[in-house]
DNA sequence: TGATGAATTGCAACCGGGTTGCGGCAGCCC
DNA sequence: GGGCTGCCGCAACCCGGTTGCAATTCATCA
């Protein structure tokens, strides 16, 4: 338990989620994760929960805004908790980088997605930014 | 048979892929089709050749930089045949926009995929640049 | 406190995209 | 022709995601 479940409680209440202990125990692991987490990583972690009730779980933060997903091209989604009290808006999505390396994904919280023109009628609901390469980490290990 | 096949054949020549008969099909289909095909798409398409074996064509294709791949977040990667005679650079990565309503991903070739400034140490080798939300088609017929 | 109905959860099975092992076949060179 | 290499089809598999259903939990109200 890295948080003080009455802060989730309150967090999740403020969203709008009925509070459960399954879903304390979804929202901490995400909150103390320094990533984003697909489902089989959380499914590893919450050993004793469901892999269903995790993923309905998520579709109810998800729904609520409570976290939104994001696709870094590796076949799983990842999911993180939302930032701000309202709805995740396009332009506060951030950039994200996915390492070929040790295939992990980062937040690149400090850098906005960036937005683009689209041809007249498209209309926009959400981006997804992602870069792939070699993270700090793995391009230190090779010298 | 949309193309002359002549002509798909020096291009997989020019890219140094050996040619056989199903690779010209593949090819002929990612030419003639105006959006990014997934591998389903070319199943039904090429409803005559093995899953695995387009699987593997598009492998061979993918590493000589004939085509490359796109992760629209759909699940379903979709390919499309290279622009130029070189490899394809990251500036070269074009936008991709995904109907939500619809389902259809489409290339926005006139806008390139943004690139961003990475935080030192980071390594970039590609990007992936998918906008969500309502088509052109789609937002016409909601009226 | 106990009954009732709705929401949540666990289990097991399923789905679909992607991937692989293997045996057969085609093309090529000697 | 014999042998080699690479390509192809088939079937089976893997894994993330998803669903149906029955059991459990929870909130509510009498």
């Amino acid at each position: 338990m890295a948080m003080d479940s009455r802060k989730i409680e309150e967090i999740l209440e403020k969203k709008g989620v009925r509070v459960t202990s399954i879903r304390i125990l979804v929202m901490d692991a995400l909150m103390s994760a320094s990533r984003p987490m697909s489902l089989s990583d959380l499914e590893t972690v919450l050993d004793t929960v469901d892999k269903s009730s995790i993923f309905r779980t998520l579709e109810v933060f998800e729904k609520h805004h409570a976290v939104h997903s994001i696709d870094d091209g590796t076949g799983s989604v990842k999911f993180e908790v939302c930032e701000g009290e309202e709805e995740c808006t396009v332009s506060d999505m951030h950039a994200h980088f996915y390492c070929e390396k040790c295939h992990k994904t980062f937040c690149l919280k400090e850098i906005n997605a960036p937005v683009v023109d689209l041809p007249e009628g498209f209309e926009m609901h959400s981006v997804n930014y992602i870069v792939k390469g070699v993270c700090r980490g793995c391009s230190r290990k090779m010298v």
